[in-house]
DNA sequence: CTATTATTTAGAAATTCTTCTAATTAGAGT
DNA sequence: ACTCTAATTAGAAGAATTTCTAAATAATAG
């Protein structure tokens, strides 16, 4: 957990492709998968990473599972960044 | 190479804390590995994914090599983050 | 309760990452 | 040229990542 696992999600393209596609607005699991050239499951092991992280919160509604972006993790993430460049000790 | 390279680089904790260590001004590879418990072997292919990502620069200065940060680099990481946030298409 | 839809978990193969020890390269001084 | 110091490259072992197919779970509809 931690900032450990933000930035090791952040690491893939996909799992940022997917934060820029939910950054529009929640999107299903399949509404995701249908952006990218990779099977279902491959696309669910990319968001439980995304979700250990917490960079996505998940809610069910019937039978599909809607991913939010977490914004406020992204910023921690920003943070972090930001205080590798910055004059603090 | 690319942005790609540079998420990659910054998904470790080592590299993390090695650039946290340039942040305060240039060091050598053998100050840096003085910082770890690790080898300096070890250490030598952090700084190489840290130099293919263009995070930092070297420079050698007698027999020692000495590693700068390259702050610009950070920062086309820290825009590339405020886009997964930020409402621009 | 069975069938359907949406998605996940399990297991496996290929690749990449992290780390080590041992050997090599590069520069400086005697 | 030889030696010393600084650092890297090479090779290998173990762990983790990425991807797939096949099977399992969860909720809804009839």
């Amino acid at each position: 957990m931690g900032i450990n696992a933000v930035f090791e999600a952040l690491s893939h393209p996909v799992r940022r492709r997917i934060l820029a596609l939910l950054k529009n607005g929640p999107l299903s699991a399949g509404e995701l998968a249908g952006h990218f050239d990779l099977t279902k499951p491959t696309l669910s092991v990319h968001f439980n990473k995304l979700k250990e992280a917490e960079l996505v919160a998940v809610e069910r509604r019937g039978t599909s599972l809607i991913y939010h972006l977490n914004t406020s993790i992204l910023e921690e993430a920003l943070t972090g960044l930001l205080s590798l460049k910055d004059q603090e000790p």
